[in-house]
RNA sequence: GGGCCUGUGGUGUAGCGGUUAACAUGCCUGCCUGUCACGCAGGAGAUCGCGGGUUCGAUCCCCGUCAGGCCCGCCA
């Protein structure tokens, strides 16, 4: 260790009467007048240094002068301590330094927080203190456990023959996906450059390229707003293989996260990952990235409520809908009918119109609608349920997405309410078969699921024409504990087939060219079969970290409103910088 | 674009239509030779996010606004 001999976490017993230096951070400081100890710390732990006057009565004088976080140079011995001053709270806790020399390096003011405080302060001020919030051993924990995490990465894949390429930040803007981060252009007034949402076509373009095995650990940048899990900047892992086939490559991706939750937890997980088709997902789950750490699933009752008195059950399978239930066990004594009813407002956000329930007894079902259904209807209900004394059962009835949706939510909802989630478990599964397309209201055209390069299955391409909806993509998303981990697909890599899919998704031949002419053209020579995945590395380290939110895993982040507290961007500029890129500010402040 | 929650000494919280705005911690001063969230004694520190309104009187009620958070839409 340069500068130092040892690290504060390195001390111990084994280095007893050795003469030491360190370096750190004064944690906390215990003066009882004669004697004064310090907690000292560095990025390798805390170590109890202690300044007595018949070793230095210099020393205790300016150990008189230190306050929390001034920074120290000490020079002392290692010493055991008595038996029953030993601090099992901390591994150095059997030793400690006694100091001979101390040289105050740098004070500080009084801290706006505590660095040992775990936690408990608001968001904003951790972030406009971001460098103090990360001298927060957690935070500098987590920050460990990511550089651990992607070299973990970098190592397999290079035993796996990929090539780390950097692609282009400054890129070109597509229409299709998110919105992107824009960039003036200086030398063409008027023009922009786009940051990457991800390096799609430049990781493609390598296959091109004969590379055949790239990876990547790449920032990439979506103008879309955030959530506790989606970041304005993010970084992927992103991997394009070829000739590998699509078994192979989710192989080799289990395999990856085998050796992650190894390496990192000491967990074994089973590979391979169950695997659900997006439709089966949204079925059973309400979503295409189901927790699977609990069951509780969703029960499809359209059948044997489609000719029931209860006309939102029928009319909704009449419209094309489908009527789905949700047993929640043991919970019918337990909730008040207001509690009940403020569910139809949760619900609601989800653009349910309503909630129906059932309590189920030995005999009946009692609730509101339990009046319009026949014996037979309530019987088949039963059953199909599952249920049995003391049960509460939710219905949700209308057109599809809407059902999966807000059943979906109140499945996650009453699973982490009831506790039913076990936190120590790593549930790995993909989701497979997407549709290649979903309409969009909106623009009125298909837009590309996963995006428009994706290959469809390929006993529905010849339907590609004719019924976009119905094509499947040779798709998959690698879902963990219900977050989204990532997601990838084959490509195609024939141009009338790209052609043919950019003239479903609504684009002339012009446009197409326009936007992607590079890509068609680079398909006409000698385009080698590939395919890929990316996986978001935020998410992968917050969930390794044991954690909810994705600014704990990222060193300088930004807030829900896309800010940096600390350098306070955005910002403006000069009107020297916008008269050279030509720009001209048309209103001020916040969106309207 | 929308919904919900939060905003009170440095920090974390309490509080109430009229208070000397409370508590903990931190900070400062003094005492203390085995502490480890040291202890003890004393002290400083708050225009209750900002603007407007209601009221005799607003930190408290209402409206707006700003900031932070969570969610829907958006995003893969």
């Amino acid at each position: 260790m340069i500068g130092r001999t040892h690290q504060c976490g390195e001390i111990s017993e084994a280095l007893i009467g050795e003469k030491v230096q360190l370096k750190g951070w004064a944690q906390t400081r215990r003066d009882l007048g004669q004697v004064i100890f310090i907690d000292l710390r560095d990025r390798s732990g805390i170590v109890q240094i202690v300044f007595n006057p018949e070793i230095s009565e210099e020393a205790l004088q300016t150990a008189d002068r230190v306050r929390s976080e001034y920074v120290l140079d000490i020079k002392g011995t290692v010493i055991k301590r008595e038996e029953e001053t030993y601090n099992d709270k901390i591994p150095t806790g059997t030793v400690e330094v006694q100091v001979n020399e101390i040289e105050i390096l740098n004070p500080s003011k009084a801290l706006p927080f505590a660095v040992d405080s775990d936690g408990e302060i608001t968001e904003d001020v951790r972030l406009k203190y971001r460098y103090l919030d990360l001298r927060r051993p957690e935070m500098t924990e987590t920050i460990k456990l990511r550089h651990k995490t992607t070299k973990i990465i970098r190592d397999f894949l290079d035993n796996h023959e990929f090539l780390d390429v950097e692609t282009p930040m400054l890129t070109k803007s597509t229409p299709e996906g998110a919105r992107d981060y824009l960039v003036p252009s200086r030398v063409h007034h008027g023009e922009f450059y786009a940051l990457p949402q991800s390096p799609q076509l430049f990781k493609q373009l390598l296959m091109v390229s004969g590379l055949e095995r790239y990876y990547q650990i790449v920032r990439c940048f979506r103008d879309e707003d955030l959530r506790a899990d989606r970041q304005p900047e993010f970084t992927q892992v992103d991997i394009e293989t070829s000739f590998m086939d699509k078994e192979d490559l989710l192989a080799m991706m289990e395999e990856l996260m085998a050796t992650l939750l190894k390496d990192i937890h000491g967990v074994e997980i089973e590979t391979p990952f169950p695997r659900l088709t997006y439709e089966e997902a949204m079925h059973r789950y309400g979503s295409d990235k189901p927790d699977t750490r609990f069951g509780m699933e969703l029960v499809e009752l359209s059948e044997i409520v489609k000719d029931s008195d209860f006309k939102v059950f029928a009319q909704a399978v009449k419209n094309g809908g489908i009527v789905k239930g949700l047993n929640v066990k043991g919970v019918a004594d337990n909730m008040s009918r207001k509690e009940i009813d403020d569910l139809a407002d949760f619900v609601a956000i989800y653009g349910a119109k309503g909630l129906a329930w059932l309590k189920v007894e030995e005999n009946a079902l009692k609730g509101p609608i339990a009046k319009f259904f026949s014996e037979d209807e309530t019987a088949a209900i039963r059953e199909a349920l599952d249920a049995e004394p003391g049960d509460l059962l939710f219905f949700g009835a209308d057109k599809p997405q809407v059902v999966f949706d807000a059943m979906g939510a109140l499945r996650l909802k009453f699973g982490k309410e009831l506790n039913l989630i076990d936190k120590s478990v790593f549930n790995f599964l993909w989701v497979t078969e997407f549709p290649l397309m979903e309409y969009d209201e909106d623009e009125n055209r298909h837009v590309a699921m996963h995006h428009p390069f994706t290959r469809p299955v390929k006993e529905d391409i010849n339907v590609l024409d004719e019924d976009p909806a119905q094509v499947r993509a040779e798709a998959y998303d690698l879902v963990l504990n219900g977050y989204e981990l990532g997601g990838g697909s084959q490509r195609i890599y024939e141009r009338e087939l790209q052609e043919k899919m950019f003239t479903a998704l609504g684009f002339s031949q012009e446009e197409a060219r326009d936007q992607f002419g590079f890509l068609l053209e680079a398909f006409e020579y000698g385009t080698p079969p590939h395919g890929g995945i990316a996986l978001g590395l935020d998410r992968l380290v917050m969930i390794l970290a044991g954690r909810t939110n994705l600014r704990d895993t990222i060193a300088f982040p930004k807030t829900a409103s896309a800010s940096d507290l600390l350098t306070k961007a955005p910002s403006d500029v000069s009107e020297k910088q916008l008269k050279e890129l030509n720009l001209k500010i048309v209103s001020k402040g916040k969106k309207e």
